[in-house]
DNA sequence: GATGAATGAGCGTTCATTCAT
DNA sequence: GATGAATGAACGCTCATTCAT
């Protein structure tokens, strides 16, 4: 096996071993994830994950990255879809809602990352980083229009807090109680409630 | 001893612990918290909170309808102050804003166990009931504007949900990160999106 | 409160709680009671015990005391109305085989006792001083016959022996297992063995 | 390592194990067995323990099937040994009132197990089988003098019942107090009564 | 590279025992 | 005398981690 073989089925394993860790995390939550339950959901064997990753933890800082990186994709997918520059925009501004209800296990690993980024030191820095870059992401759509004058003046870490805000804050409520309300009419009210607010000055 | 006075001594000592583990899950996460860490952030022995309590599960659930309690007394305590229809909406709506800041450790905690209601059937229903309280009370401040048709007419779950999401989306961003933006105008921005959403018809 | 009365509150209560000790071990065996479970057969409180009883251990080999009084107490009211001699041995020999079929809680006990002495130290002595009274008590009316030359010439504590382990073997059998045999006919073989041994020279 | 030296040493362990468990139980008696003294017996970790078992209940119900695995097969090793019918009769019969004397631990063990099948639900079904087992087997050498009308009439497991209840019943005795009577001797009344018994019409 | 045997730290829990009331 | 609050040792068990094969 040469080189580059050799590499591919490393990335490949290591690619197994963060799915299943990812898929563990959103089943089970952070705290009851095991080596064993990773083994089981990878189909390796207990060493064969201590093989790639030294400590357990290194495995989750790769789920944090392999969300950053897959998160992103998404929300890019979608704004492939753009027509228009309102179009555009509401895709990156809060496009993610629709992630949330495509991808409940999503919304359950946030969470899990969000909880944790509470009191694990370790792991703060990276889910701090991540939302920093997603606020960023989420009011990106708006800077043309407020650099032009059309919408009304605000920070754009500001109005990126509040649609981070409802997108996981939406994504939550309705993962943990799906009868609780219409997931579909209560993205739309968030959408317009950002749009309108954003166009009145 | 008389009857009185040994049940004051067990409501203290039990408000003792739940205080203790509230404190615990806040700095430590819920599944970090060990009846160890409860024992010494309580200043009782392991063998008190045991006694007490039977089963670790039996703490966290107390923790729960302590919170529950709790978020209700400091919501109506903000209502008692408001002057105007106006005022007595915004305190129910979005007043729980001002307690995500006053005390960051309420988001800490309501953080775990929204991650815990996800893969936790055991504490999923009490928490479900405590998020359907909450969007109830939240959207009850526009109940008389939505009969008098001042307001836009939306249904009163939904715009509870969209309330609840900025009150914990906006808390869980600032907690993880305090430099990331300025609460207080984020806070406001939230207040006035909704009100003018809801103004408008 | 007199002296004397003090004192027959003291034996009642003493008395009380030997009784749920025995009916204690009889249910649960000997090293899962506990010293709550005895509270709770005596009625009386866990600190109750404690005062009367200081080491949980010093119940036990009170327990063993009653044991040993309750079985000779039995033995002796069976033999009261023995009528000719050899219902007079035939009562001390196997009598107590009726014991183990009236009340098979004493047959539980008395394993726990057995299997206690081959390891605990403590209540060993006790124990091994029990079986020894009550080989010599189960030969006892053996002795005229033995010194007549009517019976065979066997050593008191042999036969002694063997008619201890005929009551205990077969009560622990039965107690185990109370489909496995008729116990009254497994009885009647077993004195008839005896005596028949004895009879024969 | 190939599979069938892995096997190999899987088994080695797990006889390791049990055989530590049993001595432990000889030794401190059935509850007093922890995780921890097996541990010590084996030579082996706590860990190692509980790679082999997951449960310390799994031990001492292998420990019983070794028991009854052991016990017959020193039985039929004495058989063998068995030159006349009545030799092959007394073996089966009271042939394991040797194995007492030769390994006092068996009894030890035993006796545990008989007190544990009187409060232990789990494990009283697997004793209850070995005690059926066992009188039947201590019966089956009567089997050809029964049928060809040599002996007495008695239904076999009466008389397995009253074997048993000699081997165990002496065995007990004997473990508890050597000093107390002539083993031999005692042992050698018992089955002269069984033969006499037997052949007495 | 891949496996799982082996380890021991740390958990929740039970419980005899002490002691203030 | 009588109570049960409080303590801490010891248990069974889980698990990340190491390492020989």
């Amino acid at each position: 096996m040469n080189s580059n073989a050799k590499d591919n089925k490393k990335d490949k394993r290591v690619s197994q071993i963060i799915d299943a860790a990812y898929k563990c995390i959103g089943d089970k939550g952070y705290e009851n994830v095991t080596m064993q339950s990773i083994a089981e959901y990878s189909g390796l064997s207990r060493g064969a994950i201590n093989h790639y990753f030294k400590k357990k933890e290194a495995i989750l800082v790769s789920v944090i990255e392999h969300l950053d990186h897959k998160l992103f994709e998404l929300v890019d997918n979608k704004i492939k879809d753009a027509k228009e520059t309102e179009d555009y925009m509401r895709f990156r501004l809060i496009g993610s809602l629709d992630l949330a209800k495509e991808d409940p296990l999503f919304i359950c690993v946030i969470t899990d990352f969000l909880a944790l980024a509470m009191s694990n030191h370790v792991h703060g820095e990276g889910i701090r980083t991540f939302l920093k870059k997603y606020r960023h992401l989420s009011s990106a759509g708006l800077r043309p229009g407020l650099e032009s004058g059309e919408y009304r003046e605000v920070k754009p870490e500001e109005i990126g807090a509040i649609s981070m805000a409802l997108i996981i804050g939406i994504g939550i409520q309705w993962v943990i109680d799906k009868e609780a309300f219409d997931y579909d009419k209560v993205a739309k009210i968030a959408e317009d409630m950002i749009m309108d607010y954003m166009r009145t000055k």
